[in-house]
DNA sequence: TAGTGGTCTAGACCACCTG
DNA sequence: AGGTGGTCTAGACCACTAC
């Protein structure tokens, strides 16, 4: 969160250029000689900030014809989130109203599955998290999450809100990577209970391990969402 | 698949000194000055092939102190599959013996939402193709396919293959790009005799809309995945 | 303060598509 | 053949980390 560069100045020029139909999807982009010059800047920068939006898979180019605007996406669909983005509900959600209620808070031991993702010893006691994620009072989520009691002191108050800010102003660590897993599954009785459904239901699981600065594994969490109505997109470009 | 681009080469090399343990996780890599002395070659070369690393989530850079190997992931296990990468089964198996079931194979028009995500008017008509995919003579996945039958000529025999590479010889399309959608859903009766599970199981469903070089959507399909079992994974890396 | 990675430049050349 | 995007260069400067 400091300063911004110019291609990131740039990329959101040209979303914003693109989302308000100054450009159209019939034609190409400006190619990218002329949008160095209109931004003043090199080519370089420029194949960076379009290199963005086609992550966001809102163009793609083609090698000797030109840059194109993919035909659009439907981006109102509240259900539906990006799968590649980094925090949880806090940010995806923001404008929604968004509630946690903490299950369980405890300390314990890890198991043999935790100490590997999370690169401890059978020795290093984690945090036990449990809360149920409410957006607009609707239930939306079940987040078990375990996190070594050496990363940081964690206190109730924390839980209400995301741990990712509280852990980057409290203790110098920031989310820089994450590898999420996701399947489907059957409800057992807690996720049951919590999701207010019923056990044996289907449930979508994304099994999370995060990563700092440090390449450190910092949290390992489970979440679990509610059939059909919970949906996770992802844009794969190739090359 | 022509022409290797010189970052493409770095990036290999790069990876087989990490995987053969030439650069260890305790050390940071050499410097990128280093690297593009030792490769021959410029530094932002170099840092294109530390950021195909980086994707893979085998590395990370901090600026100011270096780039470091991440501490390695289980690669090994073979029900977990990366979610991003753009063939089915067909690719991502590669080794295991697999085989397809056809199931349906006829032409109909399109529904609305087939309408809407394929790009084409309610005349147009499109095949829809069910298959059951093994791997290992295991039940995989079962996926529905709707593709405009403007597209291409389809019989059955190609749909004992990839329907990809039939497109690129025959119809010059290539697989651009993708959005994945993924979401828990409980089996119906097709699915379930399909998958020989119970209906109202759990599944996981991995609903794709393809892209082609220019733009166009060709290909819609909803698969289905066993619970628990199938896993697809994907790293996120921030900036 | 030294060293690292991130950005940015102003070009050159190459690969590819479209007339 | 002309125009497009992709690669690559050889630097400069900036932001950040560590000492």
């Amino acid at each position: 969160m400091s300063i911004i560069y110019k291609y990131q100045n740039i990329y959101k020029q040209l979303k914003q250029d693109i989302d308000q139909g100054r450009y159209t999807a019939d034609f190409p982009l400006p190619p990218q000689e002329q949008l160095a010059d209109k931004y003043d800047t090199s080519r370089m920068t420029i194949k960076k900030a379009l290199a963005l939006l086609s992550n966001d898979g809102l163009i793609y180019s083609n090698q000797g014809s030109g840059t194109f605007i993919r035909k659009s996406f439907d981006a109102s669909n509240k259900e539906l989130l990006p799968l590649a983005a980094p925090k949880g509900a806090t940010n995806s959600h923001a404008g929604n109203q968004i509630k946690s209620k903490t299950l369980q808070f405890s300390a314990r031991l890890p198991y043999e599955n935790e100490q590997e993702s999370l690169g401890i010893t059978a020795n290093e006691p984690v945090y036990e998290i449990q809360r149920v994620r409410y957006v607009d009072n609707r239930v939306y989520s079940f987040e078990q999450t375990v996190m070594p009691t050496s990363i940081a002191v964690i206190d109730q108050k924390v839980l209400e809100g995301s741990i990712y800010d509280y852990l980057q102003d409290n203790a110098g660590i920031t989310l820089k990577g994450a590898r999420r897993t996701v399947y489907a599954s059957h409800a057992d009785k807690t996720v049951a209970a919590a999701l207010k459904i019923q056990t044996g239901d289907a449930t979508l699981v994304i099994e999370q391990t995060a990563f700092s600065q440090t390449g450190q594994p910092f949290e390992h969490s489970l979440s679990y969402f509610l059939p059909d109505s919970s949906k996770f997109y992802i844009d794969i470009n190739i090359n």
